[in-house]
RNA sequence: GGGCGAUUAGCUCAGUUGGCUAGAGCGCCACGUUUACACCGUGGAUGUCGGGGGUUCGAGUCCCUCAUCGCCCA
């Protein structure tokens, strides 16, 4: 291809969506993802966290994938052996809820209908159509995944991991089975994860239950109230509790209160004084039957719990809140997590009333089968028919409800398996605390140690067909020996026994056990799988390929660096550093960089289920990737989320219509201003899936596609003035002072950028390019290299420098805007294949695999960038007198300029600049510069600028101006003086900052002196 | 209830160890089509840096407190 044919049709304005095809396909095929373990280079690995495969991704993956790209891409150009290894999740309960309502919906069948195998098949089917989704968005974001090595957390690779893991955890005693009080999903039939459960204010109601007490003795209450907001769970209860000491708890309530009212403002006061007085009426009125009561709890004497008649006894236990409504509590220990605690305590039987399915079972007696809300209803009724029922009052209740269903939790006694956490949890604590693992920003190091501190043992089973199934066996009615025999010679069958049943726990490494493998007893497998977390938490070693010890293992492990959110901090990051240790024997990654969080118009986190998730794609079609990616890194910063409010853009007529929470919901919603429907993606039915589909954007990723289109054009100023290019050396002698300006500032960049990105300052990164690209590339070097380019004499090393410098600012916008940059590298490399400054070589196939910029200190030249600033202070007070003059651009105008010796020297030589971007010839420099007679002025740092205006002044104006100027220099003039006076500043206040105010004081009262004296020139113009 | 974060121009956000009569992009106003770019150029207007107290010679920046919002944990 010859600079000609390429040159002569670059079009006037970048268009990303060839490029984005083009060169993605290009990287790929050339090979440049992957990576091969090499022991001469040094690794640097990011594992992805894998997407799951529930549905599309939104802005928020864009955001954490873009910025592990620009990583992954600035590490490889550093010369690292840079692996980015890719894959999804299979998100166990996620995945097989979406599918589940979605069969029910088209089909009306539950997963009872269709079976375990059936179900399984539909969500992998389902998995393969997301999946293949998923990377696609992520190859149109531009991202360098080495996607030969694309994992799943249910392929064959993270299962046998899962198994192993599983294995040695059951050998080390690590897992066990046991009963604990679980967030039941009655919809979905499975236990839930405290993460998986939100918690929502509902309307309901406080019920005040009265139980008899059997045989009351004289003087004693026959009653004890409780109040409750759940009163079918009445049925479960085996005590109730009052206060052991209700007089000392009181006490230590008010006391509380009273510390409060010292420290309270005016406005709460009054408040807390009116909690304090109902406090202390309630010690005069209900103390004396709690202490009865407690009297009676300490002498065994008990309830009739009625609707059952069973006798419960009335226990003294603190969780009984002397200060709250009756002062005694019902105690449900298999339906309350608070009385499950106390039921422990006090040895209390745990009775379960609950089917998994909602209904209650035969210990609720009468009440079996009605679903929870129906057995609420009778209780009520009935305690009522009994004249048991002492009040009703309507209360606000805080309700968990499951993130999946959405439907409320019921706490249910179940028995699951569980990971004993407290030595694992030590060993990923210390792993941060001694600097194993660095957290950035450190902020976020104090919650992930805060929780793993509680050494809560960690429930790993889920009721559910979709995961890896846990690989346990029952085994009844043997006994060991039966075992030792049947798996003689086995090391990789390994059983204890069942601590809860009369039975044994057998656990197979790799192969399934069959039915009959233990003589004279057939085996039945557990029906659970695993918490999707538990084959996620294996994610940075399984997908290497332990338990191989494989040569990726060895070399990628640990990798180096990890990027997420801070949500899944606890659930995800800590498990993975527990398991690696224990695993691998060492921390998974060295570093975990925290990304901000994408949020929507009203400050919430994206998520499919709010219908409030931005598809990417829509982004890349309207702006381009490299815009997306651009406008990600400028506004990922160390401490804020990053609000995106969007807008459908109507694909009729291209209003913008805002995003509500109410149309961001809706199939297909009405144009504004042209009224014509369109789709959103919420569209299924053929009806609204027919119709056009607004993209839905936002117009904060104007900024990318601005500035891509800025470096276009400045690339194409490049490409269309280097014809006669010859590579060449280009020596100290042959920079003139915008070249040595140029190159001192890209070393200046260079390095910032490089420590920046080091840093995951990824908004610093960006300002910074975007700064110099913009603002100094492109507004002053193009401008002022396009005279030596018309100069054969000088054109040669004018399009040496340009070229050397628009290669670097490519290359140090590459990680972040992949796309167009090597577009512009190509059609460099056409033109001028062979480039650099002082010494031309050949550039790279591609920017993606070029060199990363390497900052030459010695071109950081602090004389050429004084020079440059005196230069643009000129520059600025020529345009804008023009500007304030109402002089038009093509009216040539001259200036002179009073200023000490030195400036002159150093401006003289520029006097073509200014020609050339002002239109203003400078005509006097100066210490002896006059005032011409007619004149504009303007106040200099360097002296004070004349414009000889003779014809052209508009002296109302000049003086304005000069008068707002003379108002705002008296201003500040008086604030240095006030400074400066005060001797505790100028004793205090190190000596040059104290010298610099001087400096800045002198230099205002030169320039309110100029003004001045222009004012009176004005003067007697005027008359 | 505990913790973390936020509150700076109409909007969305920067502001490094306190030295600023506070910056950017968009939007707004005026002018402009000079052969890279109107997804542009030149100039301009716009802020009691959430309220109150304190430390300091000096506070957007540090401390306390209040308010509002968001998130996490209980």
């Amino acid at each position: 291809m010859t600079t000609a044919s390429i040159t002569q049709d670059l079009p006037k304005q970048y268009h990303h969506a060839r490029p984005e095809q083009q060169w993605y396909r290009f990287w790929e095929e050339q090979g440049y993802f992957h990576s091969e373990p090499d022991r001469r280079r040094t690794p640097y690995t990011i594992v992805i966290p894998p997407p799951n495969v529930t549905g599309a991704l939104h802005l928020g993956h864009a955001l954490n994938n873009s910025l592990q790209d620009i990583l992954i891409r600035a590490k490889r150009m550093q010369g690292f052996n840079a692996l980015w290894m890719p894959g999804t999740d299979h998100a166990g309960i996620a995945t097989q809820a979406v599918v589940e309502r979605r069969i029910l919906l088209e089909e009306k069948k539950s997963r009872h209908d269709l079976g375990r195998e059936k179900l399984v098949e539909r969500i992998w089917a389902w998995k393969n159509e997301y999946e293949r989704r998923i990377l696609g968005q992520l190859k149109r974001l531009g991202c360098s995944c080495d996607w030969r090595r694309t994992r799943f957390t249910l392929d064959a690779a993270c299962t046998r991991a899962v198994r192993h893991t599983f294995f040695r955890f059951f050998q080390e005693g690590l897992v066990y089975r046991g009963r604990r009080l679980v967030n039941w999903d009655t919809f979905l039939q499975t236990a839930v994860s405290d993460d998986e459960v939100f918690h929502e204010t509902v309307a309901g109601h406080f019920w005040h239950l009265k139980y008899p007490v059997r045989d009351p003795r004289p003087g004693e209450p026959t009653h004890v109230t409780i109040a409750t907001t759940r009163p079918e769970t009445m049925l479960g209860d085996t005590a109730v509790a009052v206060h052991p000491d209700p007089a000392a708890a009181l006490g230590a309530a008010e006391a509380e209160l009273r510390e409060k009212l010292a420290a309270a403002g005016d406005k709460q006061r009054p408040e807390i004084a009116a909690l304090l007085d109902a406090l202390a009426e309630r010690r005069r009125t209900m103390l004396p039957e709690l202490l009865k009561l407690r009297d009676m709890a300490a002498a065994g004497r008990t309830l009739t719990l009625p609707l059952l008649n069973r006798e419960i006894p009335l226990i003294a236990d603190a969780w009984a809140k002397p200060e709250l409504g009756s002062g005694c509590v019902k105690i449900t220990p298999a339906h309350d997590p608070n009385d499950y605690d106390v039921g422990l305590r006090q040895k209390l039987p745990m009775i379960n009333i609950l089917n998994t399915d909602g209904t209650l079972n035969d210990n609720a007696g009468p009440y079996a089968k009605l679903t929870v809300m129906k057995a609420r209803d009778k209780v009520v009724a009935d305690m009522d028919a009994l004249g048991l029922l002492a009040e009703v009052e309507d209360r606000e209740i805080e309700l968990a409800h499951s993130d999946r269903s959405r439907t409320p939790i019921e706490p249910l006694l179940a028995e699951q398996w569980f990971v004993r956490m407290q030595d694992l949890a030590q060993s990923a604590m210390d792993a941060v605390t001694d600097g194993r693992v660095r957290i950035v920003p450190g902020r976020y190091a104090k919650g992930y140690l805060d929780w793993l501190g509680e050494k809560r043992d960690w429930p790993i089973s889920r009721q559910l067909w979709w995961g890896h199934q846990i690989p346990i066996w029952y085994a009844e009615g043997v006994t060991e020996e039966t075992l030792r025999k049947a798996f003689a010679g086995r090391d990789d069958v390994a059983w204890r026994r069942d601590p809860e049943h009369d039975r044994w726990l057998v656990c197979a490494l790799e192969e399934d056990l069959p039915e009959d493998a233990i003589p004279g007893c057939r085996l039945t497998r557990e029906q659970d799988v695993l918490d999707t977390w538990f084959s996620s938490a294996l994610w940075p070693h399984s997908t290497l390929g332990w338990p191989e010890r494989t040569p990726e293992l060895a070399y990628y492990y640990p990798t180096s660096t990890l990027v997420t959110n801070r949500d899944i901090m606890t659930l995800w990051v800590a498990r993975m550093v527990l398991t690696g240790l224990h695993n691998v024997g060492d921390v998974p990654f060295r570093e975990v960089y925290i990304t901000p969080k994408i949020l929507d118009g009203y400050g919430e986190g994206m998520s499919k289920s709010k219908g409030n998730g931005v598809d990417p794609i829509d982004i890349i079609e309207k702006f381009g990737a490299d815009a997306l990616r651009f406008g990600i890194a400028y506004l990922t910063t160390e401490t804020q989320d990053i609000r995106m409010p969007v807008e459908f853009e109507c694909p009729h007529c291209g209003a913008l219509i805002e995003q509500t929470k109410k149309n961001r919901v809706l199939p297909r919603v009405p144009c504004s201003k042209c009224g014509k429907d369109f789709a959103t993606q919420w569209a299924e039915k053929p009806e609204d899936a027919a119709l056009p589909r607004a993209l839905v954007v936002n117009d904060r990723f104007e900024l990318g596609r601005n500035f891509c289109n800025k470096l276009w054009n400045a690339a194409r100023f490049v490409l269309l003035n280097l014809d006669g290019y010859t590579p060449g050396a280009v020596g100290d002698a042959d920079l003139v002072t915008e070249d040595r300006w140029i190159l001192s500032r890209l070393s200046t960049v260079t390095e910032g950028v490089t420590k920046a990105l080091d840093e995951y300052r990824f908004a610093d990164t960006t300002r910074l390019l975007y700064g110099f690209a913009w603002d100094e590339f492109c507004s002053f070097y193009v401008e002022m290299v396009k005279g030596r380019l018309q100069d054969p004499a000088t054109r040669a090393v004018a399009q040496r420098v340009l070229a050397h410098t628009l290669d670097v600012l490519v290359r140090l916008l590459h990680p972040i805007i992949p796309f167009v940059t090597e577009e512009i590298w190509q059609l460099l490399g056409a033109a001028a294949r062979e480039r650099g400054v002082p010494a031309p070589a050949a550039a790279a196939e591609s920017v993606m695999i070029a060199p990363w910029p390497v900052a030459d200190r010695a071109r950081q030249d602090p004389e050429s960038e004084a020079r440059f600033a005196r230069f643009q202070e000129v520059l600025a007070g020529l345009r804008d007198i023009r500007s304030r003059q109402n002089v038009a651009p093509k009216t040539a105008i001259e200036f002179s300029l009073r200023t000490d010796e030195a400036t002159a020297a150093l401006l003289r030589p520029m006097a073509a600049y200014f020609e050339s971007m002002a239109k203003a010839r400078g005509v006097a420099w100066g210490p002896q510069v006059q005032a011409p007679a007619t004149a504009a002025n303007m106040a200099l740092s360097v002296g004070e600028l004349f414009v000889d205006m003779t014809g052209l002044i508009d002296v109302a104006a000049e003086i304005a101006r000069n008068q707002k100027e003379r108002e705002r220099l008296l201003g500040f003039i008086a604030s240095k003086e006030k400074k400066l006076a005060n001797a505790s500043f100028t004793d205090r206040a190190p000596a040059e900052v104290v010298e610099a105010e001087r400096r800045s004081l002198a230099e205002q009262r030169e320039r309110l002196a100029a003004v001045e004296a222009a004012l009176a020139a004005l003067a007697t113009q005027k008359n």
